[in-house]
DNA sequence: TGTACATCAGTGAACGCGCGTTCACTGATGTAC
DNA sequence: TGTACATCAGTGAACGCGCGTTCACTGATGTAC
């Protein structure tokens, strides 16, 4: 955290102005969220948090979900980067990248709570910014464009199409996610890591478009 | 809704028991997360629905997440009752009954939102009460129930374990109806419906385990 | 370099609101005899 | 069949609380000249 110029060394705030109070805010949001769930975040309580009077976050946000939907882009961003480096440019093979890429998910939303759940459950429409749903493309997008350069390896005549195989890739990575990861209320107990099930459901996925990994 | 016996005609409540105050209330509950979010219901709004002071609903829940409990309870008996019919002891053949199975999941979610949201969006623990675990269980039974059936049609050596795949199954239908389905504010706009995206998921992933629909 | 002034980013007090919960109470119901 | 009484399931008033939001304000910053 960053304080404007007057501050006069470790008191905290010394300036009448914080500085940097929109990222304060948003990470004390953050916070938050990943302690009390998405419903556990108040405007009051984050502006007590960046040190600052309940009127002062008004000069930054229209409202309480405006300040939500800027989390929930940051962490788009952020999942894309992950997601991103997890598919590392196909490396070492495709199909290991794609499970990468899973294994990926599954990290995200255990490591990074409050981000998960301002993009996934606090219930922000994805809509509610052009930017937000810039955001959530572009990290589908990664997982798109693997599909596609796994697909692109099949036969000719047998190649199914991209969006759909990207589809069941991300739906199978949140529904374990939601069920069994973070450390979500939902909870229900397993014989095997999330990322285990996880691996093995994309395994015999591909299996059935007719892929295998390679030795 | 039924009033004690001292109803005297359409007129509301009449004596001065409710009579059936514990189910009003969690109907109220039911429409009003189904209408709110799960967080968009509190126990004063539940009370003034069912026409009663405040007080009234400590007489039959200790607090609100009690009450919230109750629902997601309910909701799971219900689930599994829809999930049981879809099945239908496996007619046609399991591969298709197991389908069925999935497109039931999806219906739930988009029919039932107040018992969904209850069950997975409230962030009530699952072992919030031995019964809840219970119905939770009863429903997941049946799924599991299912895979078990179609994988006994495997030939001896081949067989993947019954709970990675009823968890597989489970996971990508709740994936699918998180991220599609329901009227969820994620909203993700889609080449094709939650329904045909579940069914196809499904086939190719029974394809991998080495099973096809039966012409 | 200095000064006047517009703009920006805060303050702090106040508001109305609805919530969860408690309390002593009371009307209605059911049961023992 | 009637009466006394325990129990049950409500009432309604009150509480303390924290929230979102507004308002007129003011200190700090940046810019024009």
């Amino acid at each position: 955290m960053r304080w404007s110029r007057h501050d006069h060394g470790g008191h905290g705030r010394a300036g009448y102005h914080h500085g940097n109070l929109r990222e304060a805010l948003i990470e004390a949001a953050l916070a938050l969220i990943a302690a009390n769930g998405s419903s556990g975040f108040t405007f009051a309580e984050a502006a007590r948090q960046a040190g600052v009077s309940p009127a002062a976050p008004y000069r930054h946000f229209r409202d309480r979900e405006e300040l939500l939907a800027n989390v929930a882009q940051l962490g788009f961003g952020h999942f894309e980067s992950a997601l991103a480096a997890a598919w590392n440019q196909g490396a070492p093979d495709a199909l290991t990248a794609l499970g990468n890429i899973g294994k990926a998910y599954l990290d995200f939303a255990r490591t990074q709570p409050g981000y998960y759940a301002a993009m996934f459950e606090a219930g922000i429409p994805l809509n509610a910014t052009p930017a937000l749903r810039e955001a959530s493309d572009s990290a589908f997008s990664i997982v798109r464009n693997a599909a596609e350069q796994v697909i692109a390896k099949m036969p000719d005549g047998k190649r199914p199409p991209t969006l759909m195989v990207a589809l069941h890739i991300w739906s199978l990575s949140h529904g374990i996610a939601s069920l069994f990861g973070g450390r979500s209320a939902v909870q229900r107990t397993l014989p095997m890591s999330p990322e285990d099930l996880l691996e093995a459901g994309v395994l015999v996925y591909l299996q059935g478009l007719g892929l295998s990994k390679p030795a």
